[in-house]
DNA sequence: CTGTTAGCGCATTCAG
DNA sequence: CTGAATGCGCTAACAG
């Protein structure tokens, strides 16, 4: 079934010219006058010609592929994420490949050598917690990456994120102003990601006499905020407030009050964290904090390109993160 | 920043053997002597070598790249769909290149170029619908594709999916079977699904005396589904049940009737079309239609791996799809 | 079990 | 503006 494919030398025979002017043609050089670099586009067609683009790359040294690797998939603001970078980088002819670690930092470093084997020239990594071997191997070969999802003001990695920490303990302000003392905060395993580890802290800071928090740790998904929550009801405090450091959670929440006859935002307050594509449309709309996912994908992306292609150095960028008022959260 | 790496040669200097051996090592050869292979892989590793996968394509002809498009990846199912590839590509040393098509047949067609351009040596197409230069370009290349999330018993191109008819109709049939008689149908646009014009004549196909139905189109999202729920309230005919053609739109529908104190599943049965992770979760939890998509995408990889390695012919392959039972479906 | 050699298809000098 | 020659790093015969 596969046919054998024109190279540039029969393009180069059935236009009567070099394979160089096939070749200037081919990457746009403007040194071709008009007519030859119409024959050849025309010919290139008619046999069905196209560059490439292992003999392009084992020249040229470049391969024009970006890798990331990310927790999960299965997360829409991963998807989004994903989707950010992917469409940046198609504008400009690059290619994403990418690897799905599992929270895992060795499955991380494994995918990351089956990337680079494949020729990705750079990285878009998540977090900032990685295996040690992995940030030696990309240094070693001299491969740039850089830290996302988080937000770092130093450190020898560029960071393009938002401040996990400072937004929620804004979000726990937030909740205070509202009236509220005594809040639960619902979040996934920390050892799977250090973003839920400063979104804790950040919380944590928040703590004062007028601020009493507990934590509930649970699976990040939708069962795990529902257990936590049934945990939460069985605590000797009477929270009036819970913030979720994940809309998916929140979603758990909301049915483990419900399934009890429970109403949110009557008898809990429930602000999440993401602003995933659903939390405006459940019932009542979740009070969250909308990540700018796909944003942050266009610009690890863009430095990583702008950098690969002038050397231009990769800034750390900072995202801010708004909270989206809903009905969830009730003034008391 | 970006250092120089080792090449073959290097190794060979470094351990005092030829290229071809250390070719042989790097690629599992088994007819290197055990020592000679310790010390290529040691002297790899002190070198920091890795082969040049564009040089090796060179030569090889392979890439080991399989290409999919997918309308978007904010989606569940798309997601789960994704990891499967990628996770079953991976175990063989494949990679996954994708792109995003916006359920837009030109930008599709665009973006197969871009990934054969890449190198693609597979595609993964979802639908049954697409421009027929894409098709031809394939095909003149020699490229092998399937469709997928689509069944045909018959035509040139295997597919790889379930039979969206029958499920639709299946699903109208157990509606029917729980007492329904008007249902109501919430869709998506045709224009931008095959999938859902299929879905759609299933139902319409499980029309009858007894079985009344009508159709609302919106756009599919948690807020089009919130829309047709408004048509369909507002509708001469007072539906005893609504089958959402996608799980979000469903949401969309719940969403709507909480907005007018309306409880389903009392005064609406509502049945979904995906089990989304949240399905389950969501009050009531949903009766929908479990779709296989990440073992979709795990066997139409495979498929095509096993061409690609052994010329293995792709058989179209059929995958059952079940209704799941939840409490969103009353028996009247 | 190991070495030698010949391209793979292209971009890139350097000439003209 | 165009052509001829070189080599990128590797695998695959072919020898031994």
């Amino acid at each position: 079934m596969t046919k054998k494919l024109g190279s540039i030398r029969d393009v180069a025979k059935e236009t009567g010219l070099s394979i160089a002017t096939i070749s200037r043609v081919m990457n746009g050089a403007t040194n071709v006058s008009p007519e030859t670099r119409e024959k050849v586009l025309l010919a290139s067609k008619k046999l069905n010609y196209l560059p490439n683009p292992a003999a392009r790359t084992l020249t040229t040294k470049k391969t024009k592929i970006i890798a990331a690797i990310i927790p999960t998939i299965e997360h829409s603001v991963y998807a989004k994420f994903i989707a950010g970078m992917e469409q940046t980088l198609a504008k400009r002819g690059y290619s994403l490949v990418f690897a799905i670690s599992n929270s895992d930092e060795e499955q991380e470093k494994d995918a990351a050598e089956k990337l680079l084997g494949m020729g990705a020239e750079a990285f878009v990594l998540s977090g900032g917690r990685h295996d040690p071997e992995l940030i030696e191997l990309l240094t070693r070969r001299g491969v740039q990456f850089v830290f996302t999802s988080i937000w770092a003001p130093d450190g020898d990695v560029p960071t393009i994120g938002y401040d996990n920490f400072a937004l929620a303990r804004g979000a726990i302000h937030h909740l205070h102003r509202m009236g509220h003392q005594d809040i639960a905060v619902v979040h996934g395993p920390e050892v799977l990601s250090d973003r839920t580890t400063w979104r804790k802290r950040g919380a944590k800071s928040a703590e004062s006499a007028e601020i009493r928090l507990a934590f509930f740790e649970e699976e990040l998904s939708v069962g795990g905020g529902k257990l936590a929550a049934y945990s939460m009801l069985k605590h000797k405090t009477k929270f009036t407030a819970a913030l979720c450091l994940s809309d998916v959670m929140a979603l758990g929440v909301y049915t483990a009050h419900s399934e009890n006859n429970l109403v949110v935002p009557d008898d809990l307050s429930v602000m999440g964290f993401d602003n995933l594509d659903w939390s405006v449309h459940i019932s009542p709309p979740l009070t969250t904090i909308d990540l700018p996912a796909r944003k942050m994908g266009e610009s690890a992306v863009t430095s990583l390109m702008d950098y690969l292609e002038d050397g231009t150095p990769i800034e750390r960028k900072f995202f801010d993160a708004k909270i989206i008022e809903r009905a969830s959260v009730k003034k008391l």
